[in-house]
DNA sequence: AGAGTGTAGATTGTCAACAATAGGCGATGT
DNA sequence: ACATCGCCTATTGTTGACAATCTACACTCT
């Protein structure tokens, strides 16, 4: 007889990964706010376990780059500054590029895979705009990358860009009113799905080129350099 | 008065980060053998800690890929297949592709800098190469590369190049036998250094494809694709 | 008034004991 | 002889208490 869907894994993974994943959840959505302290105590009742489980999981977010840690003082949600989002975009650019070129000399099954799965997330996409739900819409952008960077199968280039991506919806967070007109963003997104379709290599890139520096151009805009964002 | 040199600091760093980042030097160097389990509280011991501070660092290992945890049992040095090699070097590629796109764009202080620490790193290499001592190249080697990564001053793209590097040193450590003629080596590193000062954008970008995936040959011939590597 | 110092509170860093789990080994039954 | 069941040991996962450290605030002295 099958497994009951409901105990499947029953908490098979280790606990101090669930704690992060909620934990990145709540900051890359704002519960948490960019420079707040993470009070150990408190967020370890929160999640009712005790400090040494939490502990672990603040060090995971600390080594993806989401909190800095201060000895003896404790740990910090990340204020990303302009130079922050520069950086965080020329690692994104290396690997989409790396991702599209992987891709592109892949079997025609893995093509076809990845794109099916983006265009599900194009679709909900769409509907998300109809309603102007940015905070989704966020959300499904990096979606979209993501998958994109996984229809390569490379577990570290994939692990490398989540973090990036998690990183990528704290700059969108603080910056909501600088998100682009959202029909526009799906349209981009659209444009990078055909060009894989297309197998354009070099279209590909130079779209996936100007995707990215544009919304870096969004992102920075009317700021100074080493302007930290509220 | 300036300050003793002595205790500059003391101790400023958190002591997780130090212990993590000696049992990293001792798992690249191979005093840990790929599969072996890493017993928390031996260790704990060796470093005269409790097995708080030590859990940390594992774990910091584990998210840097080198040991991997499995839940109740405990954490493993990390056992590399060929297919761990090719998603290594494939990422490393993508990484030093944009590091030379990037520091071709930089002012020329910041391209002469590199190079200044690049040609300290080749002599040491040359001198080592005397003597055979192919575990000083290998680290040299690895060196080289961050080096020049770090050249960039793009902090996301440094950290996770200094993880690829340490994987990378997994690699060779298991195939001493299978490293290339080291006065090769020492060469194409020369020639890498020579085109990123003649501003050779083109001819960088193939050589760094060439050299990169010359290891990768290296590293896996006679192998088959899912075989683990003792 | 201002600078420096001492103290108090809160928070993190560390530790050792306790609980839970997985894998190994032997006994038992077929 | 083989498979299965149950215990046992080693190791990890978790917890709460204790120690060390930093920040803030009030107090004193110049």
């Amino acid at each position: 007889m099958a497994a009951p869907e409901g105990l499947f894994v029953l908490e098979g993974r280790p606990t101090a990964q669930l704690i992060a994943d909620q934990l990145r959840e709540q900051i890359v959505q704002g519960t948490f706010r960019p420079g707040q302290q993470i009070n150990e105590s408190a967020v370890a009742a929160q999640f009712r376990t005790s400090r040494g489980p939490l502990r672990e999981a603040l060090q995971r977010l600390c080594q993806e780059g989401l909190l800095i840690s201060h000895r003896n003082r404790g740990v910090f949600v990340l204020e990303l500054s302009t130079a922050d989002i520069k950086e965080i975009y020329a690692v994104r650019e290396a690997v989409e590029l790396a991702a599209s070129d992987t891709l592109m000399d892949a079997g025609q099954d893995q093509i076809n895979d990845t794109c099916l799965g983006l265009k599900e997330i194009i679709r909900d996409m769409a509907k998300h705009v109809a309603v102007s739900d940015w905070q989704a819409i966020a959300r499904l952008d990096m979606q979209f990358h993501t998958s994109f960077v996984a229809g390569t199968g490379n577990t570290r280039l994939i692990r490398i860009y989540e973090t990036l991506a998690a990183e990528s919806r704290m700059c969108i967070l603080s910056l909501e009113v600088a998100y682009p007109r959202l029909d526009v963003l799906v349209q981009e997104h659209q444009n990078l799905l055909d060009l894989l379709e297309a197998k354009d290599r070099n279209g590909l890139q130079q779209a996936v080129k100007r995707h990215l520096q544009k919304a870096v151009e969004d992102l920075t805009v009317t700021r100074q350099d080493d302007e930290i964002i509220a």
